[in-house]
DNA sequence: GCTTGACTTAGAGTCGACTCCAACGGCTAA
DNA sequence: TTAGCCGTTGGAGTCGACTCTAAGTCAAGC
């Protein structure tokens, strides 16, 4: 798979795949003889992997870091169960946030519904003069 | 309520809050005959939907354009209310989507969990010999 | 009177994550 | 053989959101 291909499959740009490459997110990706490179499916599956930690918030260098271990081999199983459980902690905790943040909203929309109804904000605290 | 005091409050550095009244994101705060911020409850009120909409990942410049819309009066209450409405639809869908990726990241450390009982991640096709 | 410390400003620097640029190579089609 | 692509690289630039620095003001305490 060419760079535009896996792009296209990725729907990460060329100009990412590469600076992905280049800071160590992905590795020993094969290359063609006139140097171009050749993703393969198992790319494919790591890559839809990094995206979905970046999409839930962990910064590349700590992904970087799961790419470590997971270079070193079997006998960082654990530490990258843990890894996985401790950001699965935080995006419990970031859900249950936004969720909060999320009603809130709502209730100012509540309150925006019948503002906007009534052509004002603000809510009096007398009841309107007779 | 000086710049010290509204930091403790909101959890925002006075670096930032400077910050925020030179771009426009606080406005008309008052200030003492020395020149110091003076900031009210009602600032602290709206710097904490600030927060709430920043948290939820509006852009500063989309939070920019509520304030000009709230600072225009009530004939933007029906602007107010759909940009709002929009967010809190963007809210609802990032939630759903984070909560799937929660649940693949757990599908995952599932693998992990019985992988480090075994010493290893990958699970053979076939049953290994007596 | 002098130091200390909180405040002020304009403007520069930092950081993460891209995003683009210039200069180049190799393949194909006219 | 030359034009037009697609690809390559190192390095520079951009963007959003801070974060800090330098130089200054002002009030209180010793």
């Amino acid at each position: 798979m060419n760079i535009q291909a896996f792009s296209a499959r990725t729907g990460i740009s060329a100009h990412t795949l590469r600076y992905y490459e280049k800071i160590g997110l992905l590795r020993r990706v094969q290359r063609l003889p006139n140097g171009h490179r050749n993703f393969s499916e198992a790319d494919l599956r790591w890559i839809e992997f990094v995206q979905r930690l970046k999409d839930t918030g962990m910064p590349l260098e700590q992904i970087h870091h799961y790419a470590d271990l997971r270079e070193a081999g079997d006998n960082t199983l654990a530490e990258r169960q843990q890894l996985l459980e401790d950001h699965a902690n935080h995006l419990r905790e970031s859900i249950a946030q936004q969720q909060q943040h999320l009603d809130k909203l709502n209730d100012k929309i509540a309150l925006y519904r019948s503002a906007v109804k009534r052509g004002r904000l603000s809510c009096p605290r007398l009841p309107q003069p007779a």
